[in-house]
RNA sequence: GGAGAGGUGGCUGAGUGGUCGAAAGCGGCACACUGCUAAUGUGUUGUUCCAUGCAAAUGGAACCGGAGGUUCAAAUCCUCUCCUCUCCGCCA
């Protein structure tokens, strides 16, 4: 959601903003017609409503004919507001149509571009590994040493589903646990939130309408919950509808959950392995920003999940999203994406957004200043780490033999230094 | 799953059709006073939207969980819905 009130006096800014998000300017002006059009409807049915109130403050003190013919009136003056009434609902209705396919606009750093194609890399960060023999892809190792099972997945719940199995669980718990702790040393505050949520939640955080078909629906038409995609979810949401004081801003949550994804219209990208899945776990984290810090809030962000990857000794590289890729409630995003052996790419495996005031908009979170000025806060989110880095451990840290060595942090949370 | 009770301002809690944005208390803020770090007194204290204004501000509308409805008029009546609590049942 967007400021109306900053677009009626910067619409130019707007038509930028959202031009590099690759949506038509042209809904800034329709926005702004429609949002004029309400705006004379709300007056004159305010105005009719003010003459009702004077006059039925009145109405006790009358009595006889005049009372009659007063009571008459106003029944007149209602039906007629009735009327009015109607075309206010339908012009709020197209406004808030608008409103809402209206994306948060990209911040000036953010290259423009239509796809993925045009992202840009900001740098790149250790060592690629070097092997004697031919490095594998993660599901072939991972079938051969009997900690990933694909084919019993897909028969009990179809493609993109998994086993995991054996030394690879311990390894999966060990790197969120390895993670959540580094976090909580650094000050986050831990969080299992609700894996399913309403529609409130995923409106909020820009899920819906946008995105509704990569979520699944939990019992339509009866309990009408949402599973979440990301905790980001309900962590971002925890402070719905509230007004928090200033210096509760700055706050910094870590989420564990699990994700559900659908996957829509991505059929044949990624089929094999465990890269592009329906369910998977993460570990996520969610600011609070001031909105005066919220741009290097996202800085630090990024530096954390780039500390998560040096920590396991992944090579990867840094991406600045470009406008076409970034999504509805972005103003700027950072993917970092690690080197996979076995693929000879990068691919995603984390990735941090801020999303300014667009969800707190929505979400209504707000804080008052020392003024007592209600402002909207900022909130951005990025992955700490999820189930994916266990695809780079693995290409990364194949041996000849087909093993796989564990990482050095993670070596305590597991209890062995290799698998196989 | 069955049976009840309830959702009111930052909090506690009154209010069963018009003078209720809403008593009272607590908290917060401001001022006053007191030789002490707190007590007392007085005042003040919500949010959203619209209009005018550079602004301070002024005027208007809305908000008593949410959405509809009845009515000239709704915190108050009706319907639906969400949430919370208690008891029973079931259960990791």
């Amino acid at each position: 959601m967007l400021d109306i009130k900053q677009i009626r006096e910067n619409p130019d800014y707007f038509k930028k903003g959202i031009a590099i998000k690759q949506a038509d300017p042209n809904l800034i002006d329709r926005i702004l017609k429609l949002d004029e059009k309400k705006r004379k409807l709300i007056t004159e049915s305010e105005t009719l409503q003010a003459e009702k109130n004077k006059v039925s403050k009145q109405i006790p003190q009358l009595q006889g004919d005049e009372k009659e013919k007063v009571l008459a009136d106003m029944k007149e003056l209602s039906d007629k507001q009735k009327a009015q009434d109607e075309e206010l609902k339908k012009a709020e209705e197209a406004y808030l149509d608008v409103m809402n396919q209206l994306p948060n606009p990209a911040h000036e750093s953010v290259p423009e571009g239509e796809d993925d194609e045009d992202n840009q890399v900001a740098r790149t960060v250790g060592e690629k590994p070097e092997f004697d023999f031919e490095p594998k892809e993660h599901w072939e190792l991972g079938e051969a040493l009997d900690i990933i099972d694909l084919e019993r997945a897909a028969k009990i719940s179809g493609s993109r589903f998994y086993y995991l199995k054996n030394e690879l669980v311990i390894l999966e718990m060990a790197l969120m646990n390895y993670v959540m702790q580094k976090l909580v040393k650094k000050g986050f505050t831990p969080m299992i939130p609700p894996y399913m949520v309403r529609e409130d939640a995923m409106y909020g955080t820009g899920f819906f309408p946008a995105d509704k078909n990569q979520i699944y629906t939990v019992n339509p038409g009866e309990d009408d919950l949402y599973l979440i995609g990301t905790s980001e979810v309900p962590v971002t949401a925890y402070y719905a509808g509230e007004i928090l004081e200033e210096k509760d801003l700055g706050q910094k949550f870590v989420g564990y959950s699990p994700c559900f994804r659908r996957e829509a219209g991505t059929y044949g990208k990624d089929m094999k392995g465990i890269l592009r899945v329906h369910q998977f776990e993460k570990v996520e984290m969610v600011f609070i920003a001031h909105p005066d810090k919220s741009w290097e809030a996202h800085e630090e962000m990024r530096e954390i999940e780039e500390e998560v990857l040096q920590d396991l000794g992944i090579p990867y590289q840094v991406v600045n999203i470009c406008g076409g890729d970034l999504g509805g409630s972005a103003a700027k995003k950072y993917d970092l994406e690690a080197w996979l052996p076995g693929q000879g790419k990068y691919r995603e495996m984390t990735s941090t957004s801020n999303c300014t005031d667009f969800q707190s908009r929505r979400l209504k979170i707000r804080y008052r200043d020392a003024d007592g000025k209600i402002h909207f806060v900022h909130t951005l989110n990025g992955t700490a780490t999820s189930s994916r880095p266990l695809i780079a451990i693995m290409e990364n840290y194949q041996q000849k033999d087909g093993s796989i060595v564990i990482p050095e942090v993670l070596r305590p949370l597991c209890g062995f230094d290799k698998i196989g």
